[in-house]
This record gives C-alpha cells, structure tokens and sequence, in this order.
RNA sequence: GCCGGUGUGGCGGAAUUGGCAGACGCAAGGGACUUAAAAUCCCUCGGUGGAAACAUCGUACGGGUUCGACCCCCGUCACCGGCACCA
C-alpha cells in the first residue's frame, strides 16, 4: 500500500513548529555540536534542487548527533543583501527590503516543508539592521586598528552591475555574478588589509580538518613565495628593485624587464631616446583590460629603453631594460630580473628579441629550452657559487646580497588587499564621515546601527556614484571630531561583508549588545563541521577566516579558526535536453552537433531555465513527498562529486518508503529484542549506517537500509528490529519515521531517542561461505563455522567435490588461507 | 602550462582499503494477480560460447610488483574543477 505521505508530513510539521524539538540550548550540560551550512541568498526563484543537498546532509549529521546526545546547532538564516535584489527593485519599483521579506518569507516555507531540524528561533538576516549594526561595528574596529585603508587604485569595474568587483569576483575576465565585461578603472576605495594576515591564514590550516582540495586552492590563491628583493644599478645612478624567487640565478641575468606601468619611468624621462615608443607602448597597455593582457600571452611584446641600462650587482656588466606587459604591476616591485637560461618566460622574450642567454644551472640545454629544474642542477658560470646545488646558491647569494647591503630575502603573496566598496544602494552603508579638517572619521558606536536611508531610485549612475550620493540630507552631517561639517561615505559594503561572521550571531541572535557574548561563544565555538560550496573558497570561506582572525585578536572570540571541520558537496546537474545520446538517427545526431555544439556531446549540463531542465524541489515534494526527496538526494551519489538528478530514480527511493511503511503500520507486539533470525543483519546495519553518516557516504547508508529491509521481507521482523530501523532512517526521512513511531507506541520522538548500540560479536554469522581460489583462480565456496582455524579450513576445501577435480594430478605448492575470507591454493602438474 | 580530481554493466553507483568485481537502486525482459491498466509480488539481467553443468574474457589503455590488483608502482590517453605571464 503507498502511504498518505502528504498528510503525514503536514501533521509532523505542524507539531515540530509547535513543539520546537530541534531548538538548541545555550545553557546546556550536555557536550555541543555545531553542524552549519551556508545559508542562502533569498533570490526571487525560490529553493532549486540544489539546496536541498548540503541542507539534507547537514541535517542527518546533526540529527546523528541529536540521538548520540549531544546539544546540537543547527540553524539557518539569509544572505539578504546582494545585487539581483536591488536590480529586481530597480525593475519592478519596490522597495528591496520588501522584496527581501517576500522572499525570505518563500524561502522558509519552502525549507519547513522539507522538514529540516533548525532552530527557527535563531534565524539571522543580514540586512536586519539589529544585524549589520554588529557587521558596522567589526567594520569600525578594523578601521580603527588600520586594517581598512582608502586607496585610490585600478579595480576591476563590471561595466553592467556598474560597481567594484574585488579580485575574487573575477571569473576569466568577466563578472562572477552577470557574465559582463570587466574593465580595469581608477577610483578611490576602502580596502581591507587581508595581506597582513596571508601567513597565517596559510599556516593555520595544517592544523585544520579541511578536505584537502580546499587547502589547496586557498594556498595557491594565497600564493606564497619565499624569494629575495635585489637592488640594480642603473647608469642613471639609481637603483631598480626587483623581486625573485631564483636568486642563485643571479650570474644569468642578461637583460631586465619593467612593467609599463612602473614609476621609474618618468624620472628616467630626460635619459630615454626612444620616449616616444615607450609613451607609445605605456598608452598600449593601459587600453587593455587584465583579460587581454594576459589572454596574448602567447606572443610577448615589449620595447627596451634606450638611454639607460641596468647593473648587474654580482657581475658589474651593463645590461638592457624592457617594458613589457608580461611583468606585472602589481605584484613583487613590478620589475624582474631576467634569466633567460632559466625561466621559460624570459626564454620566450629573449629568442624574440635576440638577447643572450647564459647557463648558470647545470643539468639542460639553455639553448633548446629554459632549465627550471630547482632539485637536480648544479650552478656553474657562477664566481662563488660555482658547484653549489640550486638551494644551497639561494641561501649563500641572499647572504652575500644582505652583507653587502644589495638586498634582502623578502615574501611574496599573490593574495591583495580586499576592494571593500560597492556603489550600490542594497548593502551595509559604511559608517564613516569624511572631514575636510579631521579627514575620515569613524562615527561613534553609539550611532550604530547607520541605517540605510530611503531614497528615490536605486540606479547606480554612470560615473560610478553610489545612489546614495543623491541623497544628501543624509550625506551632509557632522564631524564626530571637530563637530564642523562633513560628509558621509556613500558607498556600500560588498555582500560579503555579512557572511564574514554570521556564524557567530548564531550563538547569541538577540543580544543587543554585542555581536555574540563571550559565554555564547565560549560554549559553541569553533564550528563543528562547515559544508559548503567550493565556489566559495577563496571567497566566503577565506573572507570569514580572515574577520575571525582579525575578532581573535581583539579578543571578540576565543579560537583562531572559525570551522574546525569543512567539507563540500557535489553540485546537482539536471538531464541535457539537447544530447545527442537521446536520439537513435545519426541524421538528428549530426543535426543537434551542428545546432549546439559541444552542449550536445554532454549528457547532462547545469540545470536553467533556458533548456528547461530545472527540477523544482516543490514539485517533487507534491508527487512524492518530502521525505522521499530527502532520501533521494542523499542517495543519488557519492555526495562530494557532481551528480544528475533522475526523475526516474526517484521512484526507487519511494518504494522503499512505501516497503517500511507495510513492514511497520501495524503495532507489533512483543518485547525490543532482536529477532534471531534478523540480530546479524541488524547489528551490523547499525555500525554501517553510522559510520557512514559520519563520513557523509549516505548513498551507502541509504544502501544498507534497503537491504535491511529486504531481509525484513525475508524474515519477519520483531518490535525491536523495527524500532532499530525506524530509528536509523530517522536522520533521512524523519516524518515518516516519527508517524510510525507513535503508531508503534514507542515514546517521545524517534529523534530524540538514543542512537542504537551494536555489538561486533553478534555481528557475525555462525558460518562463513569462503571464496576457494586455485592459482587465483576462484574455483568454489565452502562454508565453515565463523573463525574456524587454517587446519579445518583447508580440510574442508580438500573435501570439496570441485575442488577434488580441480586438483586432480596436481602438487600443491602452496596454501594462502585469510581468516572469514578466502583460501588460494597454488599448484602444479605432479612431476 | 601548473595544481587538484575522476575513469567500473544500458544508467546512478558499491567493493570491509591488496582477498568472491558489479552491493543497493533505476531502466529493460519474462511471469503471477487483474476484464484491463496502475500498483504489488516472483524470476532473469557485464560480454562471448553452451540446453545446462561449466568454460572464457572483463574495472580507460600499455607494462610491472604479488599466491592474488578496480585498489600499489611506471608510462599513455580522455574528461571535470581551480589557477593561469605571480618572476
């Protein structure tokens, strides 16, 4: 019989909001845990079928924990600033605070009918000014302390959002968020001095239980490396810094490059014969966007600067100077010492340009190919260095360079400063004035928090004004220094800025005093376990770790490191409509390929509205039930990796939901034992289904409970059989679950009561069936009592009929057994 | 180019980490029940040969180590993700 999922669910939902069984307690004895996922940005689309996935994995982890008795957090909130709302109001004309509540409204029914185990009484949402006045206030001890700077530099400007973008927002040359062109644009901006905190946001994640690629990828965009600055001379008297990581190199240099952009340009103005080209070449540059600067990487250009040359500091030789776009402005000192012998960049520049090229590392063929290899050369053509291997040159060199005072060993970062202002309207307002006296003052905390103001259009203008400009009964105030006239800042906070540190006010969300108190976070820090997307690597997740530093050390909170735990989900792809797979002629093959493309090769693609192929979890949730979503998407796949959503496979997971309800409508009597013939099967069900949840392999959790059930079917089970499985599927498909619990008469909630034990002895089974290979051939099985000895093992398999004919006329060799397992016998023809 | 990952039936995916490859599920085929359909239940389901017993091949490809390899080592190919002139 298929249940009445609909009314069920309804029902437990209704008694859950009443009763409030997953609210977390501050002042709790028992151990904490704090399982957090990310909470969403309530777009105007409502819950996909995305969502679903991290929440429902995050959501048996904490139900797990629940029944293992620990006081758990797992709460939820909104990201509720951002730009596709305040475009959305730009459109329609409303205001987006109320576009916000709409959809945040949407969003919650949408999440309670997917009956997730939140406190409800602990949602936060970042445009709540009770909110952003604690975001404001972090924001002011950074400011105070001189972590956020005014710079006035080149940003990166999306031309259609009209609006800064920080390097992170950059995706191949275009906006993470629209897709438009980016361009680069001077302007003046508040920025946030996360670079002070690069080594240790490196270093602090040896310590961390971080799945490895995360690691990864923060250290490579962190981009550490240890190297040295040296100081050339120049024939112009002065000296050119530059910055290297091969300072054992330093005999092979035999050119130099500079970037278009570098200062030392323009004293050298009188001296440069050929200004006109270099003037020419600077214009060149500064017209590309970063993208085309480094999409023609392939072909290098540059123009070398007559009327000066370099000194090599070791070598006293004079040595030509480039510009070139290939050098960077804004990383080391934007100038480099060039080792065509080398460095395969400058061996590309240095064969189009016909400069020399010397081998000072042993081991290639410079003429052929740039050498790089740091771990086998030797340095040769190289004074004192001569027969050192790579590293012990680098250390010697640096040494030499220090003494003589020509240098220093010196740290490079790839990581910059935070461009940290938005001209948007929907965002945190910045709280701080400009005086023409005082220069930037922040206002005080008592004026917290600075609320947005109404204005009359939220249009960004054209020369990159924030809206808020315009309103300037708002932006003319007073300097909190000097009390004389001042102006406020216009610009906004990037939506960033909120989920830097939501994580915290979970702790303590209605505390009107301070961000999050000491006990509160005292008692539930560090996060537990994060999941998240990796999309937010070295974004929200490297944003969060940096703030949590900074709070840290002005002793806001009492670890170094937010999450202790963090994990990453697969993304959910919906079936492509357009693959070629789908249709049998290789007539309508060819014409899909020629229609699409490679979008036609690919059986499934990222799921939007264009190909028709987004799965609205509501719909699901209508057809088959909550609780069978839940299970599905648990099911679908090894959770870390992409997977395809199948409307098809939902089926399957109905069934089985269908399969437990016949097996438990009716009470059954009897006392909670195990059955015997089942107890095996049970316990061992046990240890799998928890393990695996700890290790998020829910597809094989899932898996394990299927065949529970089918051995159900086989034996019938006891109250205490089914009790044990209501309560291990309770995590998955907790409406059900509760439903046939109060049907069975169990008490309390299934969810509140204590995770089922089991015992490795009544794991096993009395016998054992063990493979028997002959020459790692499998031949037979044999059963046996559980653990029997070698001895009785191999008298059984010799005993075996088709073992006996195997080994007919044969010697053997060799008898290979592995307790509970298999036997291997190895033999040949007897002489 | 560099870093990280993946490759197993028609499909999603398992495999106690070196020990019976294909658990569990979807799809498909056959049967039962039904006036019929849906639902449900039973059986089959990697390839080849064979009524069958069974034999033989099989975890991207080529080699190696081992009594034994999806798993470890060497090489090759393909795909996915991140970074990308970072000196």
């Amino acid at each position: 019989m298929n249940y009445d999922f609909a009314r069920i669910e309804k029902k437990w939902q209704e008694i859950w909001e009443r009763e409030k069984p997953y609210r977390a307690e501050n002042d709790s004895k028992k151990p904490k845990f704090y399982g957090l996922i990310e909470f969403p940005y309530p777009s105007g689309q409502g819950l996909h079928v995305g969502h679903p996935r991290p929440y429902t994995a995050m959501d048996v982890i904490t139900r797990k924990k629940r029944m293992d008795g620990y006081n758990v957090l797992f709460p939820i909130g909104y990201d509720a600033f951002g730009l596709p709302t305040e475009n959305y109001a730009i459109k329609n004309h409303i205001h987006p605070a109320v576009v916000t509540h709409d959809n945040i409204a949407n969003f919650t029914n949408q999440l309670k009918m997917l009956g997730y185990g939140f406190d409800w009484d602990r949602v936060v949402n970042t445009s709540d000014p009770d909110y952003y006045k604690w975001t404001q206030w972090i924001f002011l001890q950074m400011f105070k302390r001189g972590l956020a700077y005014k710079a006035t530099m080149s940003v990166n400007w999306c031309t259609s959002c009209k609006v800064v973008l920080a390097n992170e927002e950059v995706v191949e040359g275009v906006c993470e968020r629209c897709g438009s062109e980016v361009v680069r644009k001077e302007k003046s901006q508040w920025m946030l001095a996360i670079t002070k905190y690069a080594d240790r946001l490196i270093d602090d994640l040896d310590d961390l239980d971080f799945i490895d690629r995360v690691k990864t990828q923060q250290r490579n965009w962190i981009g550490r490396s240890y190297g040295a600055e040296v100081d050339f001379g120049t024939t112009k008297g002065d000296k050119l810094r530059v910055f290297t990581t091969r300072a054992d190199t330093l005999f092979g240099v035999t050119y130099m490059v500079i970037s278009p952009e570098h200062p030392i340009l323009d004293s050298w103005a009188d001296a440069i014969s050929n200004l006109d080209e270099v003037r020419e070449y600077q214009a060149a540059a500064a017209k590309k966007s970063d993208f085309e600067r480094t999409e023609i990487n392939k072909d290098k250009t540059g123009v070398e600067i007559k009327g000066v040359r370099a000194i090599n500091p070791v070598t006293g030789d004079e040595i030509p100077i480039f510009i070139s776009d290939y050098v960077l402005a804004t990383y080391g000192t934007g100038a480099i010492m060039a080792v065509p012998g080398h460095d395969e960049r400058d061996w590309e520049f240095a064969k189009k340009f016909n400069l020399p090229i010397i081998e000072v590392v042993a081991g290639g063929n410079v003429e052929e190919a740039a050498f790089t290899d740091c771990d086998t050369g030797i340095l040769v053509n190289s004074g004192f260095l001569n027969g050192l291997p790579v590293e012990e040159a680098k250390k010697k060199i640096i040494q030499w360079l220090t003494d003589k005072g020509l240098g220093e060993q010196k740290v490079n970062f790839k990581l910059r400063d935070w461009v940290f202002s938005r001209q948007r309207y929907w965002g945190e307002p910045i709280p701080l004035v400009y005086c023409d006296k005082c220069g930037w003052q922040a206002i005080p905390e008592s004026e917290l928090p600075l609320k947005l103001p109404n204005v009359e259009s939220y249009e960004p203008t054209d020369d990159g004004e924030s809206p808020l400009a315009k309103m300037t009964d708002w932006v003319n105030t007073t300097c909190p220094c000097c009390g004389g006239p001042a102006r406020r800042e216009t610009d906004t906070m990037p939506n960033w800025a909120g989920s830097s540190w939501y994580f915290l006010r979970y702790m303590d969300p209605h505390n009107d005093s301070e961000a999050v108190s000491k006990s509160a976070e005292e008692y539930w820090g560090p996060v537990d376990w994060y999941n998240g997307g990796m999309e937010h690597t070295t974004l929200h997740l490297l944003y969060s770790r940096f703030w949590h530093k900074f709070l840290y050390d002005i002793g806001v909170v009492h670890t170094k490191e937010p999450y202790a735990k963090r994990t990453s989900h697969g993304m959910i792809l919906g079936q492509n409509p357009h693959y070629v797979g789908n249709v049998e002629s290789e007539a309508e093959k060819q014409a899909l390929i020629d229609k699409y493309g490679n979008l036609a090769l690919r059986p499934s693609v990222k799921m939007s509205k264009s190909l028709g192929n987004v799965v609205n979890p509501d719909d699901v949730v209508k057809e088959f039930g909550a609780d069978t979503l839940r299970l599905y998407i648990m099911f679908i796949g090894d959770f870390e990796k992409t997977a395809t959503w199948s409307s098809t496979a939902v089926k399957g997971c109905k069934r089985f939901l269908d399969k437990v309800w016949n097996l438990a409508e009716k009470q059954i009597p009897g006392d909670e034992s195990y059955s015997a013939a089942n107890s095996a099967i049970v316990h061992r069900t046990i240890k799998k289904v928890g393990e695996d949840i700890e290790q998020m392999k829910f597809n094989t959790a899932i898996a394990a409970l299927m065949a529970l059930v089918n051995a159900y079917s086989d034996n019938k089970p006891s109250r205490g059989d089914i009790k044990a499985l209501l309560q291990m599927l309770s995590p998955f498909a907790p409406h059900i679950v509760e439903e046939l619990w109060q049907m069975q008469g169990f008490k309390g909630y299934a969810a509140a009561s204590k995770w089922p034990e089991f015992d490795e002895k009544a794991m096993v089974e009395s016998e054992r069936e063990l493979a028997v290979q002959i020459n790692g051939k499998l031949r037979a099985t044999v059963t046996v009592p559980a653990d029997s000895d070698d001895d009785t093992v191999i008298a059984a398999v010799k005993d075996n009929e088709k073992v006996k004919r195997q080994i007919e006329g044969m010697e053997i060799v060799k008898t290979i057994v592995v307790k509970n397992r298999l036997v291997n016998l190895i033999v040949k023809p007897a002489r």
